[in-house]
DNA sequence: AAGTGGTCTAGACCACGAC
DNA sequence: TCGTGGTCTAGACCACTTC
């Protein structure tokens, strides 16, 4: 017999009206963490469909995370985990146009050169090839908005080398035009040095928030940006389910 | 004949092979943004396998945003986007017992009542039911590592009524017993108040990154909490792929 | 109207791992 | 050993959407 306690709602496809169902008895407590799920040749019976149909359902739960299988042994609800979140970082240009805000750049400085051991060291590149370094400031209505470092990777992106960085701001330019494949970010708080805090024209024990960013293509890296916001400027929303 | 550049690698089962390929030549640029792969149909003669297993590996690409799917036109290479990450954040307790460092932690209130005005909006609430709010700190080796402000329904976690979160952190507890379905971060920088830069012993301008988050089961608000940690005592960290 | 992707079926064989 | 999940096939019907 079956351990199902809900009914059966009505939905969209067949494998998602299933998986609903299965992710009701999951988080109403029904089948607590540990407990064993039908096998797919029971689920089979009990929803009267095809083995590849649970099959999928079952997947796409396994690879969300919410239920582990193991071969011979079956498929159980998984213990509660750690939280994994879907976080959305537009370009800084987007931000604050989609704001309804004039946006403005102003590059302080941009260099072609070899990277140092230290522009190295942050791109993670493995010999000293070349690079751009561009320093800039973005600005909503004229007021400052981030700061941004940014260094780019000549070999992967030498596209980067016939643009003028002096106009048009890097992160904007690098999203329309590079396919990436991986990255990271670091996100933490900051008190600002004294330049940068006159830079964004900030009091300088004014907290600020910092987003650093490593992109990669493959195991080539394209760039990495600093970006340091004055604190109530910017802030990180994410989204997350149990994945 | 098949736009096909690069050979087929080896790899773990047929549809990770073809995925791969596929992978490839759009990271590669091979396959540029708004390029057509070709049809279903196609690529069964490419790959010399079923309509299922080509179909498996298009619909995963699509989840993952690498390409868009129209019926009667297509498949396309998806224009670049922005970036979707994951992101972990365990709890605090997890966190300093992971560094290696002691844990302690301390309550400085907890009550058990009917939900304020403030603190419906806080959990969002539909009606004033009963919730636990939980004021304590966090410590490592005995220093001051995050203030945290808790709010948790009880009509979504009644067994939170006979927990003492004098003696236990509540993100911990909370983490290890509840079923979770959503639940969403706010983070930013945060120029302490007083009071709140005297219990984590720093000083009045010492920059903090805040971390808000919702927790949800289905569309039963569970939990709130709102966690202020002194810049350098933690960051939040990243890794993402076009997702 | 025609062809695309979306979904589902009823089989099959295999590898792994608990027993 | 033997049942489980993992994978794959060769079909089928349907909905949608562009032509």
């Amino acid at each position: 017999m079956s351990a199902v306690s809900q009914p059966i709602s009505t939905g969209d496809t067949l494998h998602a009206r299933i998986r609903q169902h299965i992710e009701g008895n999951i988080l109403s407590g029904t089948w607590p963490p540990g407990f064993r799920i039908p096998f797919e040749h029971e689920l089979m019976e009990i929803y009267g469909c095809s083995r590849m149909t649970v099959s999928k359902v079952l997947s796409t739960l396994a690879e969300n995370g919410l239920i582990e299988r193991r071969r011979r042994a079956g498929t159980f609800v998984a213990m509660p985990r750690f939280h994994a979140a879907v976080l959305k970082i537009p370009d800084i240009k987007a931000e604050i146009v989609g704001r309804g805000f004039e946006y403005s750049y102003r590059a302080h400085k941009v260099q072609t050169r070899k990277a140092s051991k230290e522009e190295q060291g942050l791109l993670q590149l493995k010999n000293a090839s070349e690079i751009v370094i561009v320093h800039c400031l973005h600005a909503a209505n004229q007021k400052p908005f981030a700061l941004e470092y940014r260094l780019i990777n000549l070999a992967t992106v030498p596209e980067a080398r016939d643009t003028d960085f002096t106009q048009e701001p890097p992160g904007s330019w690098l999203l329309s035009k590079i396919a990436w494949s991986e990255g990271d970010h670091r996100i933490y708080a900051h008190n600002p040095a004294i330049d940068e805090a006159d830079e964004l024209a900030i009091a300088h024990d004014n907290a600020c928030l910092v987003i650093e960013r490593h992109t990669w293509r493959g195991s080539e890296p394209i760039t990495f940006a600093r970006q340091i916001f004055p604190a109530g400027m910017f802030e990180v929303n994410a989204r997350f389910t149990p994945a």
